[in-house]
DNA sequence: CCTACCATGTAAGACGTTACATGATTGG
DNA sequence: CCAATCATGTAACGTCTTACATGGTAGG
């Protein structure tokens, strides 16, 4: 259900097609809620048809066309309604918790192979988010540029704070999975993995 | 997919039924993988079917039957292959870190709402959490005592360290969210919310 | 007898992933 | 003319949630 309102939050700085919309997602929107083509284009025709958003028909070259997407009064209600409504909590589903916590099953290589790649994943996200980070102090960001030039300067502090907020709950998570996992590669030492068997 | 690992590592220390690993996934595994008994009974038919486990009908009164489901060799060849490989990781889809990045267009009461709903849900969290873990260092869930009296005594500290392992990192994870939402809520102080319109 | 617990599912739908599929336009 | 990019989807499948549905047994 976020979807539909990352896709809003991204409409109402301005109208925008599928494939922009795709573009944000690879990027900028993207590093805090993915979603592919084979997603966005289905659900833009839904919210359309729930009234949200309207597309509209342009014409690009001779024979092709692009459809370009505008909130409505109606979508730009469900949006508030979103934000200042309560956000449902799914339950916790930790596929790397899961396997730490039955890693005594698991051959020393293995062990340690998990706990590395974990650090390997987590220090990839952490380079794209601080990067991303950097981008928005510096206002660096298309989208972020786009949105402050629609947004009176008065509230450009506020609109820049809550991007960081939001990137840093992921950076510090990212920290949190890093050091959980250095953690994990001196256990398997301080239990003198591997004399099994 | 983890479900069936999840279903696999429980079924590995004796045979259950699915009513058994239902109240598993009510308190224990539970608390690092939730799943209803509408996805376990279904996940363990297909199991059985694809041969992992054997299901074995038991009479129960006169008219009542319950299906007792054990490990096969080809089950625990395919549990220790995934112990043993590596773990895909999902993109990071995190609805309150994208809703914190658009907070400028929620109001300041539910602002402050929203973080502070976000500090209780992973209080909650934690002390579920905390309260697991002083379990697993006394050996008082029946699952581990299960669990270690089929386990060697030499490998009792390695199953139990693993345990802890697994539920630290869901204590760390909801500290860094109840410290990132204290920090956020800080930040509404900073911005001088409300004084918008 | 009645209540708490044991026991097992189906059905519909939302959400998400992966693969497949196609074609036009723009700039060099 | 060719490559990069623009542009938009469908199909199949798997996972997960929510709601619905049913009935037996054991202990007090």
């Amino acid at each position: 259900m976020s979807l539909r309102y990352a896709l809003l939050a991204l409409l109402r700085v301005g109208p925008k097609s599928g494939y922009d919309l795709q573009k944000q997602f690879d990027t900028s929107v993207g590093h805090l809620w993915h979603a592919p083509d084979s997603q966005i284009y289905p659900e833009l025709r839904k919210m359309e048809a729930a009234g949200l958003i309207e597309g509209e028909e342009q014409v690009r070259g001779t024979r092709a066309t692009r459809r370009l997407y505008h909130v409505t009064p109606a979508g730009d209600a469900d949006y508030l309604a979103w934000i200042n409504g309560p956000l449902s909590y799914a339950r916790v589903r930790e596929p790397a918790s899961l396997k730490a916590a039955y890693l005594e099953a698991a051959d020393e290589a293995s062990a340690r192979a998990f706990l590395d790649d974990h650090i390997a994943h987590w220090q990839g996200e952490l380079a794209q988010w601080e990067a991303e980070l950097e981008r928005v102090d510096a206002h660096g960001t298309p989208m972020l540029r786009e949105r402050l030039a629609v947004t009176p300067p008065e509230d450009h502090a506020r609109v820049v704070a809550f991007k960081r907020l939001g990137y840093e709950n992921l950076v510090d998570r990212a920290r949190a999975e890093i050091a959980w996992a250095e953690r994990g590669l001196r256990l398997l030492d301080e239990l003198g993995y591997p004399p099994r068997g």
